[in-house]
DNA sequence: CTTACATGTAAGTCATGACTGACAGGTGCC
DNA sequence: GGCACCTGTCAGTCATGACTTACATGTAAG
């Protein structure tokens, strides 16, 4: 994981808003205009986050059709791990320099 | 860890130049200025971010006078350590409630 | 044909964070 | 005194992220 990366996720998770888009998704997921009613979030505005968290690999969305022929964009949570420490902070960095460096594995 | 705490660590994290302050801090302490110089940045935004990374517990700073009299801050890394997932988050969510609930432990 | 609900986006406002330059002060050294 | 360091902060600019209103689309049900 680069410090791009690192730094999507990172910022992602680091808004109040996402944290509650976030808790709001663990229990299962829902389609967009649900999940902007409970979080009493205009759908726009909640575009965004989503689209943040997307990004940053956090949620994933797909366009189901219902069986009523409703289009529905669902969202659900992508499980994510991270442990944060100076080591992850070091190794992200590195990554970017060992990339500049040698942009190909063996040439 | 409640929400405000949590949110105050990530986005400190979450951005280039902080990562980079911590990188560089990782191999030991700094005081400022020669800290400024390393990073090529200006000693007022510097002050931004390590007041930033200071309030989310990362980083302390403490004045020290220097044998000939000299006034440095100098800056070192706390260790840190976070498991970000989304546990976490419904912990610091949770914790918030909680607090908003019963501000006190017992009546 | 109107109501109700859904997706998607464009345009514009607003607050905030990121950044610069300039200044105040203090010490030691030549 | 003048130079070379340091700390600390203020005032101001600038870019960006957060947010709103409004609109265009489509389907199904009454």
């Amino acid at each position: 994981m680069n410090s791009e990366e690192l730094l999507a996720l990172l910022s992602a998770v680091g808004h109040a808003q996402r944290l509650r888009v976030i808790a709001e998704l663990a229990d299962g997921r829902l389609y967009v205009s649900e999940l902007a009613r409970r979080l009493e979030m205009s759908r726009p505005l909640l575009y965004m986050h989503l689209d943040r968290l997307e990004k940053a690999g956090l949620v994933v969305g797909r366009l189901e059709l219902s069986e009523d022929g409703k289009a529905l964009k669902y969202f659900e949570l992508t499980p994510f791990e991270l442990k944060l420490n100076v080591a992850t902070v070091l190794a992200a960095l590195h990554e970017d320099a060992a990339a500049g460096a040698a942009p190909d594995e063996r040439p």
